[in-house]
Parts: C-alpha cells; sequence; structure tokens
DNA sequence: CAGCAGGCTGAACACGTGTTTAATCTGGTG
DNA sequence: CACCAGATTAAACACGTGTTCAGCCTGCTG
C-alpha cells in the first residue's frame, strides 16, 4: 500500500509542454513527442509512425526528420515520461508519506498520461520499466524505515528484499489487473486505478495489517531451512540474489 | 503463496502430443501447434508464422493450411495450453495442497513450455490469461477455505475479495519480474521461476505470517470508511480481537 | 494399373511497416 | 533583393508480414 501511495505521489506531474528538457528545440518536435507519449499509452509501443504523425496533424517523414527513427522517438518519449516522474516527485515530496491514500488518488486524472504510459513500459519491459520499478523500490526504501522507525511497519527479516517485493507486487498487480481487465476508455487511466483499488484495497490492506497465516510456522521453517539470513554469510544452494540498487 | 503453490500445481504436464483434443488428425498438425507454443513462449506472440514452420521443419503455407489463419493457430495454442492445464489439475490435485512449495518447484521443469506460454499470455491479456487466472482464483478458493478450515490461515473480513487479490498477486508479481528481468536462456523457464522464489519467497512468507503494519488500525479505518463489510458482520467500533502474532 | 484426395511446397501477391529522397515552402539574414 | 538553412511534405523504396495459388508428391482406393 505504501508503494501505491509512493507510485500516486510519482506521477502527480502533468505532461503539459515545458521548456525543461534539454532540446527545447521546436514546438512541433514537442507535439510529435507528447502525441507518441499519449498514442504509446494508448494503445502500445507497436502503433504504428503513420498513426503517431496523423495525431500530431503531421507527416510521417517528419517524425522521423525529427527523432532520426522510431527507436529514438520511443527512446525520446521514455526520457521525457522519467524527466517528468522525477520532477513531480520533487514537487510532490512528503504529501503522501503520512497515508491517505485516497486523498492522493482523488487527483489522479492530472497524471494520467504518464501513469498509462507506464503501466504499457511494465508490460513490455525496457528501460523504463526498470527504472520506474527501481525508483520506486528507492523511495519505497525510504517510506518503509520511516514507518519501521515511527512503529507503524513490522521490521522485517530482510528489509532490502522486503521492500523490493512489496513494490513489485503492487505494480505486478496493478499492471496484471489493468492487462486482463483493459479499461474501455484508455483515456481515463484515474477511474481505472479507482476501480482497480475498489476492488483489492481491501483485501491488500487487510493482508498488510494481519497478515494471511496464523502461525510463524512456515517462516521460521524456511528461515531454518536457508540456514543463513542475509545478515550473515551464504552457504550451499540459494543462487545469492544481491540487490544491486545504484542510479537515484 | 498458496496462489504459487497452486500455479504449481496447475502446470505439471508437458506438451507431449495426446490425441486427446478434437481433431486428431495428422501428427504433423501437432508438431506445427506444438513448435508454435513453444515459439511463442519463448519469443512472443508476435514470432512470424515463418519461423514457427522454420521451428516444425515445415513450409509457412502448410502452417496456414492446417489452422486457417495465423490468429486461428494463436487460439489452436490456447486452447491446447488450457486443456493441459486443466488435464495437470486432475493428475496433481492435492499433491500440493500442503504447502511443500520447495518440493513442487524442483519438478518444475517439466512443464515449462507451459509455464512460458502462460506467463506470456499474462503480459499480453487474451482469453488465455482470463481463463488460467479464473481457474486459479477457483482453486485458491478451496485451498484457503480448507487453511481457513483447518486454522493455517486467518478468516478474511472479504474471502472472496482476498482470494481474488492473492492469486493476482502472485501472478502479477511473478509477470511483472520476468518482463523487468528476462531470462536469458528462455528455454530454461524452471530455473527462472526457481531463480525468481529464491529472492521473494521470503518476503513473501513473511508478509504472509506476520503483515507489515503494527496495527489494524488503518483496516478498520478502512472498514469503517466504507461502512459496509460485505459479509455484514463488524460495522461500527470495537475491532474484533487484536490479531498480533505470538510463537505457538 | 488409373485416379484421386490430401499433405505439402515454392513462388507470388497484397499490404503495412520504417525509412529515404527529392522537392517545396518559409522565415530570417547578408 | 538574393540566399540559404531548416521545417515540411508527397512519393517512392526496401522489406517483412500473413496469405493465396498452382502444382508437385504420396499413399490409398477402385
Amino acid at each position: 500500500m505504501f508503494n501505491l501511495v509512493n507510485m500516486s505521489s510519482a506521477l502527480a506531474a502533468d505532461a503539459d509542454p515545458g521548456p525543461s528538457s534539454a532540446g527545447a528545440s521546436g514546438s512541433t518536435r514537442d507535439r510529435i513527442r507528447d502525441a507518441a507519449v499519449l498514442r504509446f499509452a494508448r494503445s502500445g509501443f507497436g502503433t504504428s509512425v503513420r498513426t503517431i504523425a496523423a495525431d500530431a496533424g503531421v507527416s510521417p517523414a517528419l517524425v522521423i526528420h525529427h527523432f532520426g527513427s522510431k527507436d529514438a522517438l520511443h527512446a525520446a518519449c521514455d526520457e521525457h515520461v522519467l524527466a517528468g516522474i522525477v520532477e513531480s516527485k520533487r514537487q510532490n515530496m512528503g504529501r503522501a508519506t503520512g497515508g491517505q491514500l485516497l486523498q492522493v488518488l482523488a487527483e489522479v486524472d492530472e497524471y494520467a498520461p504518464l501513469l498509462g504510459y507506464v503501466v504499457r513500459s511494465l508490460q513490455a519491459g525496457g528501460d523504463v520499466a526498470r527504472a520506474f520499478v527501481e525508483h520506486m523500490i528507492e523511495d519505497a526504501r525510504g517510506y518503509t524505515r520511516e514507518a519501521v522507525a515511527a512503529g507503524i511497519a513490522k521490521p522485517s527479516v530482510d528489509e532490502d528484499a522486503r521492500v523490493r517485493y512489496l513494490t513489485l507486487s503492487s505494480l505486478g498487480t496493478l499492471s496484471l489487473a489493468l492487462t486482463l481487465n483493459p479499461p474501455e476508455d484508455p483515456e481515463d487511466v484515474g477511474a481505472t486505478v479507482r476501480t482497480f483499488l475498489a476492488e483489492h484495497y481491501l483485501p491488500m490492506i487487510e493482508l498488510y495489517a494481519q497478515g494471511f497465516l496464523t502461525s510463524r510456522r512456515m517462516l521460521d521453517d524456511y528461515l531454518l531451512y536457508v540456514s543463513d539470513p542475509p545478515t550473515g554469510g551464504e552457504s550451499d544452494d540459494a543462487p545469492a540474489p544481491e540487490t544491486t540498487n545504484e542510479e537515484p
């Protein structure tokens, strides 16, 4: 749940054309890029250059002229979306640290295009997906540390692994739910996410609040089985899942 | 975790050519279908008919001759995989009810192709994905009911929503993890899943065993917020006996 | 044996794709 | 004005795709 809070705050930015990014060349280039982001989010990365060009009211050749290739356009969109995420993170720093998830979600409509694009990336895999997930893990690490320190969250045997799992779980669940039940109106990602939460928020928070099993036995059995909690050395099997995270 | 057990048992079948399905026409048709399943699992549903034909040692025209179109071939693969899942479910009924997840996973290699195909379907969305998830939810419902009755799992405010969430969460996490970190050898799905579990089993079971939050407050707040829990049980205050886990 | 249905194929077709090319238009500068 | 760099485009190119077509081969039946 902290992960969804995190995600919400991480995306609270609109995609209005601002002279922030590097190029700042012409307005047409930005218009094409914005159309591409929107179209990619709505119809996936298989969308043809011709369709994007039509959306932007421009010839296909101009798209290539400005970006060099479709892959380069895709990369430019990735960069733009990622930059928007980072920017919005700065703006919404600390807003959602508490846990008033619903209030944050009420404003979800503002950043719908970015969210749609990210979900599409999560389904397709690739650099945005990885970078986005790493960003969220990094943030969740901070939130979780604070929550543990404040006595809100329980400590974990392996804090790092837990943060990674919780983040992956939240995003994966959302992504799968959207894949299985695609919204009739891909424009309104806000409504979609709200629908998702309406169905899954209760079981999610229940699991987080009280767990699922009645005893710690399975956990302790597993801890005994691996016999080397991450605080110590390692031994036989368990192919050493090291948690490498850098890249802020 | 019960979901992963469920999934494991649900897939313990190989894709050997059996005269089970309707047609039972020629062996070549089945060979093409099997090659398609394998190739779709390995490289996604965008794979060209020519590639599949080459895999099966056959001309592209023959593929169309036998299945009519690529979409029809896709549908045939879906049906075949789904049938294999149902069949294997019958065979492995009750084997994994206990929870010896690791033993089941040791045999994961047998049903690797089916698993790969299902994961690809989960990423792409579509009928197999939906049907597969619904199957797994149905099974998980049974497992969970037994677990609750046996005192292994805690009861839920909304059993149905919990089963749906837990299943979606398990599958979504696996799917996302595989998307973000695609295996270098797509053949060996078994190794991939084992790697996934090596990294995420501990935090998953820890979450299931002890939860994440220290108090029920957020849950109770939410229950108060919606003010109509589906079971019609506790409504206003008096938030059920606290369920802090103690060692048995 | 003749004949024929069906598995099977190489070559082609129609089409959509990303990209290139040559040309036009436009706006600013000497 | 002449000129030029850049934005912009229509048309074409090269290619990969799913699919079709006409014919070959094979094995079975009369």
